[in-house]
DNA sequence: TTGATAAATTGTGATATGGGAATATTCTCA
DNA sequence: TGAGAATATTCCCATATCACAATTTATCAA
């Protein structure tokens, strides 16, 4: 038992906030790009060929949940990593390209069941 | 520099999956549950006081995915944890509570803005 | 068989998310 | 000042997500 029930629902609500952040494409791309060091908006937009007003709103999601942080210089807006929990979930997450075979697996194995295996096919 | 620019969009994508799936209260609810020790579905159920037919699609996505895994055991079909990368990255993410002041840090730090700051309040 | 139990699937509606175009804001520099 | 560069914000649409009720499938027990 590892340390179970200690998590309340707004514990999780929280937690589940910050993965979602995590968990899109470009703000993962985001989030890489920020690990060579702070750059400016008009950087991240280049790397990830999205329009400007959409990566701004991907940054701003972000920034609001603290994943990231902003300072202007000048006319830039500079971004910066400001959770370190992004970098090791995405070392995490990167350790396993993929497995776990994904199927129900029988205890008891009496048989496939030909009939649904039949019906999956058919409709 | 990390190790910056390894990452095809495809790994990212594949990244993003993973990461969304755990990206949900009461999904992270089932890994804590499951943490435990593998379970009948019912006992989920159970603990997260959602429909069944609820707790079933959320089971049958983090299976697809290959986050747990499922073995029918007579009647009743008992989920386990199939990706340890769930556990870890649970593990990472309790870590910090909250941190990040959440607003834009200014650098010359002219003004803040008072207009803006109005604003903010007037919508 | 039939009935009961456990779980999965389907259908549906409400809400959230992601994207770009258009526009607004903030700042620098001449 | 005014022009222009760099970001942010709004609006709108298409799609995805989530929850439930109803139904179906799978298994056991009598």
């Amino acid at each position: 038992m590892y340390c179970s029930s200690e998590l309340s629902i707004e514990d999780l609500v929280r937690m589940a906030d910050v993965l979602r952040l995590l968990a899109h494409p470009y703000r993962l791309k985001i989030i890489q790009v920020l690990e060579n060091g702070p750059q400016p908006v008009h950087n991240i937009v280049a790397h990830l060929g999205l329009a400007q007003a959409s990566v701004s709103q991907h940054l701003n999601a972000m920034r609001r949940i603290g994943l990231v942080a902003a300072e202007r210089r000048g006319r830039e807006v500079w971004y910066r990593i400001a959770d370190p929990r992004s970098i090791t979930i995405l070392q995490c997450i990167r350790e396993k390209g993929q497995s776990a075979d994904s199927r129900i697996r029988r205890g008891p194995r009496k048989q496939e069941s030909a009939r649904a295996a039949g019906r999956r096919r058919s409709a």
